[in-house]
Parts: C-alpha cells; sequence; structure tokens
DNA sequence: GGAGTTTACGAATGTCGTAACTATC
DNA sequence: GATAGTTACGACATTCGTAAACTCC
C-alpha cells in the first residue's frame, strides 16, 4: 500500500468514475484502474461495488475512506511542519 | 514521498546507524541511504547529522519523527480496521 | 586501517500509456 | 452503439544489490 494507492482511492471514491478521477489525477483510466485492483488485492477486500454507472463505495470502501483522509492530513501536516520552519 | 521512506526513516531515527536500520528492513546498505539522501532533498532540509559514528536527527528530524510515526500509525489503523471487520 | 556512509552501475521490479476487450444499458 | 471498467503488452522509471570509493577517527 503506497500513499499512491490512497490518494487514488481518494479521487475515485469521490468522483465515484474511474474515468473522472483519473482525468483528475493526470494519468490514464487504466492506471488508475489497476491501482485501484491492486490495493483492494493487498487489504482483501472490495472496497468499491462496481456499477453500470462507475463505481461506489461498498461498506469496507466508506470505511477505510475516512482512513485514508487521515493518513493524507498527517502526510499534510508533516510536510507543512518542515515547510514553515 | 513514499510509505517506504518514511518507515526507513523512521529505522534509521531510531537506530541512529544506517547499518543496523538495513538489517532490521531486510535490505542493503546503500538502498536504504539513497532513500534517506532522497527523502532529505524531497523535504529540502537534512534530517540527520552524519557523526563519524553513525546517524543523529537535526532538529528537523525530530520534529518530522513524530510526525512519520502518527503517519504510519494511522496506515496501522487503517488496515487494522478493514483486517478486522 | 576500521567503521560508517555514499556513489557507480547493471538487474529486477513496478508503473504508466496505448490499444484492444468485456459488459451493461 | 455509447459508456464505463478491465486486460494485454511494450516502454519508461524507480528501486534494489554488489562492488568500489570516500571520510573521519
Amino acid at each position: 500500500m503506497s500513499l499512491h494507492q490512497i490518494r487514488y482511492f481518494v479521487a475515485v471514491a469521490e468522483e465515484e468514475h474511474v474515468g473522472r478521477a483519473a482525468e483528475r489525477l493526470r494519468i490514464a483510466q487504466p492506471a488508475l484502474s489497476r491501482q485501484i485492483r491492486n490495493l483492494e488485492a493487498e487489504v482483501g477486500t472490495a472496497l468499491f461495488e462496481r456499477t453500470s454507472r462507475g463505481m461506489r463505495l461498498s461498506s469496507a470502501g466508506a470505511l477505510f475512506l475516512s482512513h485514508a483522509r487521515a493518513i493524507l492530513s498527517s502526510v499534510e501536516s508533516a510536510t507543512a511542519a518542515l515547510r514553515k520552519r
């Protein structure tokens, strides 16, 4: 699990759409799709339900989302602390 | 900045010695040394002072260490939350 | 000269993008 | 047939380990 994957996950969770999330992240759709799959494989749980119109968070995904945001926020505060000294 | 780098940083900070930290992390010394350098380059500050007997945290490094631990702890709690459901 | 860290360089791994495929409506 | 996600595959980048070099006692 990498910070990249966590950022990717949050983007997809927010957009509920791999295509739009990929556009926002400036990477290609398949790369993003793979990273999400890899993340799900690693945690051993589906984080999204695939619908015909996009991706919806599963209950595990919803649980993970709050943790993911906490992680990214910790990283933010770490870099901010170093920047501001 | 990656989670790997953060874990590497914490190990070196705790051991105050790249060689021992590398052994603990099961990677080679040079790989670890490079990652620490890369991390320092990315944050734009020296996190360690190089002494003749090893590495000692700089003041920026000490500041970063607490943040680094917080990040890793967030990751731990995220994976634990998924594992326990 | 010994202990420790860093640089050089080739090998292995991972990630990306384009193109093609699958599925659902 | 249009929209959305996934798989295949070759290219690019990153990371690793071994070996050699540098530095400070």
